[in-house]
DNA sequence: CAAATTAATATGTATGCACATAATAACACT
DNA sequence: AGTGTTATTATGTGCATACATATTAATTTG
């Protein structure tokens, strides 16, 4: 019996999802630690290391300190989700951009957008309606809140031409964000803008960011009907 | 002016981090070199290097060999989506998860299954429809196709108590898959299954996986109104 | 001057070593 | 038995060094 030499992380990576492939580490099971498996690879521990800290992060195995690494009993599926520019977005797919703004006021905002963004109750904010065309047709509904505290520089634009969607991100540098999928029904309003039927399934994206304590902007995305999120597993 | 010391890779990610959003480091910048970078922050480029990639992972920094790091000029937001066993899921919120299979059978699927899953358009298929709830409320609508070539095991399972979200875990494993997140309109039979109204706008998750070449299963997961799906960025 | 070759350069990675850290197991003590 | 302390152990990480590799820049060649 020959052993094959793994000598780079990636090899040992798909040697590992190999043998959990194959079965012969069952879901469940403590796998053998790191400097075994260095032994039986040829390799150095810290090559075993990079390609079972990789495998990790796909939720294939669970790594604890002194406890060991052990096959994942229920492997999460974990799927990487790109949000780019709309824009970007768009032509990638050799698709025409077009852009509408719809309105942009200063308002304060209703408690549901006030609270999503942790942010107070009494201040007004930029509110600014927009929409993205695909090759002439509806493709995304902005409906976007933005903190003038925040980012003074946003009451200085008009959004007539370039969206809050790309502007912001060259101008409100933010910390941490949350982002959440939706499916909603149309109402007549949205409907009407976006050209489709009252009541349509419309898959919605919700995000707000903050910078450090401060809110930054809460934005709904609402796409036509049809739309789907793709990603690899 | 003292130079603090980023001893640990993380440290030096924030530093990072912070240089980027306190704008010292302008998106599509180049950045300093890794050799250079470790002689300012007092440590070794193997740390400055991790730092960098664990940052170039996030999509904020873009690297390319000889051509250096530079700031994203548009960075695409990367969210991870955790997509757990549904029991799992309804558990980890406190609720009570109930099952109920609805429909099991043998048949031929209809060509946008057998296409979708790269399968033989004639060869019959494992057909299982199934309810999942929480705290006795409709969940999620489970329309799973399975094929038996690949999974003969699930021929002897008559998925009763066990779903099949569940069983194919431990049973059926995958090289890769694919998954995509869209919203569709409730049909009257949908609608009945969920305690929804027609129409209702339903989140959808449609998955695909596959052994090597091989189509293990397709499955199509209706979640009730109101159901999103989060995550953090 | 264009094409092909070669050099230069920044990131990518392997290695041996050392020590840090978290979690468990073993042990002592009351 | 119960509790607190002390090894033990597997992963986590840092460092110096060396070489690999991709890509660009410079240079030679036809």
């Amino acid at each position: 019996m020959n052993t094959p030499s793994f000598r780079n992380w990636q090899s040992v990576q798909t040697e590992v999802l190999r043998r959990i492939h194959a079965r012969e580490w069952i879901p469940g099971d403590l796998i053998p630690n790191e400097v075994d498996l260095a032994l039986e690879f040829g390799c150095a521990r810290t090559t075993v290391n990079r390609a079972l800290r990789a495998v990790a992060e796909t939720g294939v195995l669970d790594r604890r300190r002194k406890a060991g690494t052990r096959v994942a009993a229920q492997p999460v599926a974990k799927a990487m989700i790109n949000i780019a520019v709309i824009r970007t977005e768009i032509e990638e797919r050799g698709q025409k951009y077009g852009y509408q703004r719809i309105t942009r006021n200063e308002v304060v905002p209703p408690l549901n957008i006030s609270g999503a963004m942790n942010a107070h109750a009494d201040r007004p904010m930029l509110h600014v309606r927009a929409l993205h065309l695909a090759d002439d047709t509806p493709y995304a509904f902005e409906d976007r809140w933005i903190d003038p505290v925040v980012v003074p520089d946003a009451l200085a634009e008009n959004f007539e031409t370039v969206s809050a969607n790309e502007w912001l991100l060259t101008h409100a540098p933010y910390t941490h964000g949350e982002i959440s999928f939706a499916a909603t029904s149309a109402t007549i309003g949205e409907a009407a803008i976006l050209q489709c039927l009252e009541h349509s399934a419309l898959f919605t994206i919700d995000r707000v960011t903050w910078d450090g304590d401060a809110p930054v902007t809460k934005v709904r995305l609402l796409f036509g009907p049809g739309h789907c999120l793709r990603a690899v597993l």
